[in-house]
DNA sequence: TAGAATGTTTAGTATTTACTAAACGAATTA
DNA sequence: TAATTCGTTTAGTAAATACTAAACATTCTA
């Protein structure tokens, strides 16, 4: 027999999983589990009961998926505790994360590829002609590579602001 | 002044900073790096020497770039030695990353959740109507979020064979 | 103001990861 | 077969990461 906590178990070991797959701390995805399957906002306690894991890491955890937009802090009047609730509309949360990741590391790391190509332009190094202009053209090619990336994830943010129809008749011209 | 090896330093850091910010290991994209700006294949020990890593990190990095497409093995006739040499077509290795990726893990990682739900559907537990009802829609809905994703990698992966033009308009449609 | 309730920060730890150094194996040549 | 040349694998290590446990800070209440 499964038993009403086996199957919410189950789910949140899974999620576990999908974080960490996708390169976030493991209690990341519990946490998000276990507000996903309640209909009503958790409390920090209920988090600590619903996953095992300690307050300190519901805090820190909680945090970044607050950042995310995967989920929401709730306050009640009168009511001193801190409550949580799952994003439902995940399209949402895509757009959130990657507007923080687009301003952050992106955008340094793609600039190291273009001050390495400004200083084969400006002529630095003793490169003969032939070679100059084939690292000039191998830099370019990455960098449009990097601004087409860049576009997407511009496009991926746009897709909550547009119907789910756009969405679905866009993904029908790429199929 | 700045010298030639500077330049190539400079960008080949660069590199593995992306690398580490997409969560792969850094020396990947010192390699990378390093064959990108050859205008011809490297063996081994000419990476070793490129980037300054050990003969059996070069192994073992130079076998997930491979595996990701994003550089080629290449054989010369009567000479032992393997060579690589970087792909140029970065959609190309994001078609072969993603369809790496999704007969992995991810596909293991959804199925947690089909499994919940069919637990629920098929009426194990002992929720309350309303309760159960809750759930299966929650369940439901994360479901399609997963499928959706699964629907843009494919479109990604497809991108390769479409004309650039069509990717532009595509990007045109959503900005 | 003392005490309780709540969330955050810190110090320490266990685990994972990515690397080095070196042994190993396989293939080629002498 | 011995010696050489490559690439791979393995054992060990250093560093990063994510967590726990507990101290701490803050806010509310008695």
């Amino acid at each position: 027999m499964t038993t009403n906590s086996q199957i919410r178990q189950n789910f949140i070991q899974g999620m576990s999983g999908i974080s960490q797959f996708w390169g976030f701390p493991k209690a990341m995805g519990a946490i998000f589990g276990a507000l996903y399957l309640s209909a009503t906002p958790l409390s920090l306690d209920e988090l600590v009961e619903n996953t095992g894991l300690t307050k300190g890491a519901i805090s820190t955890n909680v945090r970044t998926l607050t950042r995310m937009g995967l989920i929401h802090p709730v306050t009640r009047m009168a009511d001193r505790k801190d409550y949580y609730e799952a994003e439902t509309d995940f399209y949402k949360s895509v757009q959130t994360i990657l507007k923080g990741r687009q301003n952050n590391e992106f955008d340094r790391a793609i600039n190291s590829v273009k001050e390495t190509l400004a200083s084969l332009e400006a002529g630095e190094g003793s490169f003969d002609k032939k070679e100059r202009a084939f690292l000039i053209e191998r830099l370019k090619a990455l960098q449009d590579f990097f601004d087409a990336i860049d576009n997407v994830t511009r496009a991926i943010s746009k897709l909550n602001s547009l119907g789910i129809n756009t969405v679905q008749s866009v993904i029908k011209i790429l199929k």
